[in-house]
DNA sequence: AAAATACATTCATGTTTGTCAATATTTATA
DNA sequence: TATAAATATTGACAAACATGAATGTATTTT
């Protein structure tokens, strides 16, 4: 409730909860792709691969920029950025903590 | 299938894809905690904690130590820096990636 | 031995989610 | 305009999961 810090980053850390979407950040690590490129790697279909762009688009993982009839994708950096610097606040104690504790240590 | 550092990786994003987990993360991130230390800065049950505790454990995220009748949980340091190894593999394109992409670049 | 404390397990339930088939939408081409 | 290609949306469903109540187990204390 007041923490929502926590189910913010819950919410980044589910997107890439599967297999599929993290080889498609990966595969879009490198360059733009549009996605009909990415989904000659994958083995679904085209309307799951529309739907985990969408997830992906959604969370703002991912920048999209149309092209006629193709969608291109691609990661978003300072966004993946942001992301490990929450992950290391949470998992290191050299960091300022998220919560209480280093008044107890 | 062939791809399983994919499935790997999913499965600890699925572990850190709830708030409650991710706060206990914080809470010992900085030192050891018994579980009904922990319990008290959340608002959960004690099974449900117990729960997470379990799933924390299973992935190799958190070390358990038991003293009496105390169970105390600490973050797994190593495999932190492991797992956010794989995140930069995974989100970089200066690391080695994991699929073929960089051919047709 | 009995009571209390700390923690784990089992069971049941409501919710979320990944997937595909079918269909719709948009844009380029013939 | 008609067709094709690229992508999005809808609907349905099975699997996974977070949660709490109840119960079980282990250890300490009285």
């Amino acid at each position: 409730m007041e923490n929502n810090i926590y189910m913010d980053t819950a919410k980044l850390f589910k997107v890439l909860s599967d297999p599929v979407r993290l080889q498609i950040v990966d595969l879009i690590s490198c360059r733009e792709m549009c996605a009909c490129e990415i989904l000659e790697y994958l083995s679904i279909t085209q309307s799951t691969l529309s739907h985990h762009m969408k997830v992906l688009k959604e969370c703002g993982l991912v920048n999209s920029r149309k092209d006629a009839t193709w969608m291109n994708y691609s990661l978003n950096s300072d966004f993946v950025i942001e992301f490990k610097t929450t992950l290391d606040k949470i998992t290191s104690d050299t960091e300022e903590c998220l919560c209480k504790k280093k008044i107890k240590v």
